[in-house]
DNA sequence: ATAGTTCATCGCAAATTTACGATGAAGCAA
DNA sequence: TTGCTTCATCGTAAATTTGCGATGAACTAT
């Protein structure tokens, strides 16, 4: 990236907004989240079996929006029970609501 | 990326809120957007003041956002005006809406 | 102990993104 | 014409993202 001279301070309202859009800027994270609306909770089979894409590619997405913190995994030996995390959820609504006004 | 086996049909809904997302997905954007929604319309040269970064790659960031359909620039030699595009504003608006139910 | 299930993580490859300086197109003014 | 301004685009480099198969950790059941 050469990253020779930039520094720049971004607001936290706009780092806040870009790391939600980031989580958001992939059709498939897009598709879990909103299984994961409807169902409320769901194992990583779950989602094997809904979205045609190798598990260890939808692991990797899981994990993209558990970093952005949208949804959150609880061990239940031997599976993760996946559900959308309500307060970072609010807050990302908020800051979208906030930005388009 | 070695697409070897996977061809998943997206609905709109979701090509549609990814598309928005990846466009708002950098705070440079963000400050860009909102910077253009205050001022209403602005040049190029209007945010290489505002914008500690390297005219090309503001430009960079002007386009993926024009890509994304969020803005527009009409040319008024020498300069370009670039005003957001509220049509596609809208939308998104919409969208995100829609998602966050 | 052995075997099976569920899932994250590793290692790799290709594509994309991000950033810069340099260049050049388009237009204006002298 | 020559020179200036404004801006997009090119070329390059580094970082990140996306996708896969393979592996292995953690746990359960036999």
């Amino acid at each position: 990236m050469q990253r020779t001279t930039t520094i720049i301070d971004y607001s936290l309202q706009e780092e806040k907004i870009a790391r939600y859009a980031k989580a958001l800027s992939h059709p498939i994270r897009i598709r879990i989240l909103q299984f994961l609306d409807r169902q409320s909770c769901c194992f990583t089979g779950d989602f094997t079996e809904e979205i045609p894409m190798a598990q260890s590619t939808i692991s990797q997405h899981l994990k993209e929006l558990k970093e952005a913190g949208l949804i959150q995994g609880d061990v239940m030996p031997p599976r993760i029970k996946y559900c959308i995390n309500q307060a970072a959820w609010a807050e990302a609504k908020k800051y979208f609501n906030e930005f388009f006004q």
